[in-house]
DNA sequence: CACTACATAAAT
DNA sequence: TTTATGTAGTGC
């Protein structure tokens, strides 16, 4: 006899339970269980989720050791084969577990737990039948029924609803805890346990004629004077002749719904419950837009895009596009290519609730064949969009990085716009980065991808050049383009040195260029966007009497002062506390709040220009659902003439009347211990620079700077990518970073400082210890082709989050090593080592950010 | 002895 | 991660 059975992976988060489990199948589930199904699965003592990642057939098998799939959660498996095999892939490459893969790819309403359903036991021993397996031998035992009336109670409450959850019987006798399990226990009650979603499907109630013809004219005569209304109804339910929305019609014909209860009692009409998605973009109109008439330049990058798309070839393309060269527009067509071949695409956008721009052209250009998913979407409202694309009712999936698993069948297109963004890059785990998992979809799929950016990523740059080079595991097509269609010139640039402005007696953060500049703008009603490098200015509560920075009890970092709020809240845990109104230490009542940076900009704005009108855009403006489409809306109406901001001001944004652009403190990220520290600040400028004078007016930009020789600045402001990474490539080259090598970032953490010292020592000298066992040169510096070197252990730069010290080891590497795997390895060893679960190694490979 | 707190193993 | 089970320590 052959069994079929199925390998699933269960959702518990464990080293020792990232494998696969084998299942029985019902005969039930037989033809419905698949690759990609999600099932709940006996484990344990209880009842988990899992998927199922293989079939098998075995004709020989030790059954009693195997349990059986308890339920099928879905008709149609939320992941196809082939996201399947990318999670395995994931877990390999970024040294996950497969469960935290396979969650990543599935919106969280079907990140289902378990519910506990409690029964009365039935009198023949049994609990209600489950899969009507009644065996009556095995009740031999009589149960016994002395029952106080305590219990009674409890049984009369549980017998009272056919479904009563665990958590329902605990909140209405909280002090039975013990009691009930104990009922339990003897058998007086019966527990099943049950995998519950997080959201249901949205249904909504709608109404239909349930007669027509002769029959619906004998209803209508049958109505006496007294069901005047019911006939009204029916009427209108007849010339319709289309199941109605219940709500509607109550509302058109100002009827209750007892009226239409009345008709369906009748067997004159139908109510019935249907499911509709939920639409996050409900009411609103998105204007239609036509393909434009491309320019030769972008002409000549279409046509290389199509011909691979018609050739159904997976091939990378690199798009380094100057910004406002209309990069958007060349995306929307090679989309349109593509759908029309039958095939369909994702467009990822580093955070789409920042570019709601985008999200229109998307819209107006594809109307009702687009599904957009953003981390501002409800549980339900992400869902729905999901449904929507693995039900095939739309063609292109735009949204912020989880997108890159949009479950398309055919996918024949990727688009990566400004690539170079490390929103691209997950800091929690699964720590993967959606560039690679997008050229890996792409593989499967022999689709084409599109990275595009005005300042494309060293990486990316490096690869395209260099035909894959140290670092790629695949190697970019170069296109480019280097003119706006509009014809508008890129704005002049010029940088301010404000040591100069310090030395002439301007203790002002605004130069006088900059002041000057904005007084012309408030003059001739033009706009101004001012930039706030948010890293360096902090938002710290200090005493200026002693010196006291308030500081988080369980990490070692400043709490940042919320203004809405009045508190202090750090960033890494959570912890908040109440704004001290004199100083905790030294009772001094000199204690000062530094509100964010922008709130600090915004008072000097309002000190130096009387009456203007500033838009502000930070985390406090922007916590509230929709608040930076409203904001950036007003700008637009230019009910501001200021929109002042961090990083956030600088993406993608295009207004017309903007022709002043300044960046108050340009050098506030190179000094971050980060390598990448002068790419991201010549990004960001560049970016910035790119917003001002995009269309008829011409614009200006001032950057101002302590550091203004700095090369990340000078060729910002010359809008020359290409010198800046000439000279970034040099640096990166003689200090063995990206892309000339590759980085895992290894992080070990505890309460007890000594003891991780010595285990991150441990895991530091194992590490060696197999890496030259490999043959793995121990130094990058001897032109070795292969070689791995490992720096630290060091503090982290946060040395304590949430009462955990830190402890980080920085794995570089070069060549075809399997690197990740021995890192795993590595740390699995020392995990081992010690069996305390209170130390944790995360592993981070290809880290964006090395915290 | 009853109870709690904490460590440990196992999960198909 | 959850759950059950075992072990050492506490109080009466």
């Amino acid at each position: 006899m052959n069994y079929r059975m199925a390998k699933v992976i269960v959702d518990v988060p464990s080293r020792e339970t990232d494998r696969p489990f084998d299942y029985l199948i019902p005969e039930s589930m037989a033809g419905w269980i698949e690759v990609g199904s999600r099932v709940g699965v006996p484990f344990g003592r209880r009842t988990v989720q899992g998927f199922v990642v293989s079939l098998h057939e075995q004709p020989e098998m030790d059954r009693s050791r195997m349990k059986a799939i308890q339920e099928l959660l879905d008709m149609t498996p939320p992941l196809p084969p082939d996201l399947v095999e990318l999670a395995e892939w994931m877990s390999r490459k970024y040294a996950c577990s497969l469960i935290s893969a396979l969650q990543a790819m599935i919106p969280a309403a079907l990140k289902g737990k378990a519910e506990r359903y409690i029964r009365v036991t039935d009198a023949d021993g049994e609990g209600l039948s489950e899969e009507g397996s009644t065996d009556a031998s095995d009740s031999l035992y009589p149960l016994p029924r002395l029952v106080t009336p305590e219990e009674e109670e409890i049984l009369a409450f549980v017998r009272a609803s056919d479904t009563v959850t665990m958590t329902q019987l605990g909140a209405r006798y909280p002090e039975a805890a013990s009691l009930i399990k104990d009922m339990l226990a003897r058998g007086v009650l019966t527990e099943s346990q049950a995998i519950k979603d997080k959201v249901r499907k949205k249904t909504v109630k709608t109404v239909a004629a349930a007669v027509s013809g002769q029959a619906a004219q004998e209803a209508l005569a049958s109505f006496g004077p007294q069901a005047r209304r019911q006939k009204e109804v029916l009427e209108f339910l007849l010339e319709l002749s289309l199941p109605l929305s219940l709500q509607e019609v109550l509302s058109t014909l100002q009827v209750t719904a007892g009226t239409v209860k009345k008709l369906v009692e009748k067997g004159f009409a139908v109510i019935e419950d249907v499911e509709v998605f939920r639409d996050p973009y409900q009411g609103r109109r998105f204007q239609r837009s036509e393909p434009l008439t491309r320019t030769p330049e972008q002409e000549q990058v279409y046509h290389r895009l199509t011909e691979s798309l018609d050739a159904e070839r997976h091939e990378v393309f690199l798009l380094h596009g100057v910004t406002g060269s209309g990069k958007t527009e060349v995306y929307l067509q090679t989309i349109e290519c593509c759908i029309a071949s039958g095939r369909q695409a994702i467009v990822l956008v580093p955070e789409i609730s920042l570019t709601p721009q985008m999200v229109e052209r998307f819209k107006g250009r594809f109307g009702a064949k687009v599904a957009v998913m953003h981390s501002r979407l409800s549980t339900g409202e992400r869902y729905d969009e999901w449904r929507k694309i693995r039900e095939g009712r739309v063609e292109v999936a735009i949204g912020a990085r989880s997108a890159i698993f949009a479950p398309f069948n055919r996918l024949g297109l990727i688009v990566m716009d400004e690539e170079h963004e490390t929103s691209y890059k997950q800091e929690e785990t699964p720590k993967y980065h959606a560039r690679d998992v997008a050229v890996m979809r792409a593989r499967q799929h022999g689709a084409a991808v599109i990275l595009g950016s005005a300042t494309p990523s060293l990486e990316s740059y490096h690869a395209a050049r260099s035909g894959g080079g140290d670092y790629g595991e695949f190697a970019p097509v170069l296109l480019e383009m280097k003119q706006r269609p509009s014809g508008s010139q890129l704005p002049g640039v010029q940088i301010v040195d404000m040591r100069e402005e310090l030395k002439e007696g301007n203790r002002s953060m605004f130069s006088r260029a900059l002041h000057q500049g904005i007084a012309a703008r408030l003059e001739r009603g033009e706009q101004t966007v001012l930039l706030l490098n948010r890293r360096g200015y902090s938002t710290f509560v200090m005493c200026r009497t002693c010196g006291y920075v308030a500081g988080c009890p369980d990490c070692d970092i400043s709490l940042t002062y919320h203004q809405k709020s009045n508190n202090l809240r750090c960033h890494y845990c959570g912890y908040a506390e109440v704004a001290p109104s004199v100083c905790p230490e030294c009772g001094s009542e000199h204690i000062r709040y530094f509100g964010t940076g922008t709130q600090r900009v915004e008072g000097e704005l309002a000190k130096l220009f009387p009456g203007i009108r500033v838009i502000r855009m930070d985390v406090d403006t922007t916590s509230e659902k929709g608040a930076h489409e409203k904001l950036l809306q007003a700008f637009r109406e230019k009910k501001g003439d200021v929109l002042l901001g961090t990083q956030m001001v600088a993406k993608g944004l295009d207004f017309p009347d903007v022709t002043l652009v300044g960046v108050i403190a340009a050098d506030t990220a190179l000094n971050f211990p980060d390598f990448r520290s002068a790419e991201k600040t010549f990004q960001l400028l560049t970016q910035v620079a790119g917003r001002a004078g995009r269309h008829q007016l011409p614009g200006e930009v001032f950057i101002q700077s302590y550091m203004p020789e700095h090369y990340s600045i000078v060729h910002a402001s010359g809008h020359d990518y290409l010198s800046f990474v000439r000279e970034e490539l040099k640096t990166r080259k003689t200090l063995h970073y990206p892309p000339y090598s590759r980085l895992i970032l290894v992080t070990l953490s505890h309460e007890k400082l000594p003891l991780l010292l010595r285990m991150a020592e441990n895991f530091a000298g194992d590490l060696r210890v197999k890496a030259q066992r490999q043959g793995w040169f121990g130094s990058l510096d001897r032109f070795a082709p292969a070689a791995l070197d490992i720096l630290g252990p060091v503090a982290s730069p946060i040395p304590r989050i949430k009462n955990r010290y830190r402890f980080q080891c920085m794995v570089k590497y070069r060549g075809e090593l399997d690197a990740v795997g021995l890192v795993r390895e590595t740390a699995a060893a020392t995990l081992d080592q010690l069996r305390d679960a209170m130390l944790q190694i995360s592993i981070d490979v290809d880290p964006q950010m090395l915290m």
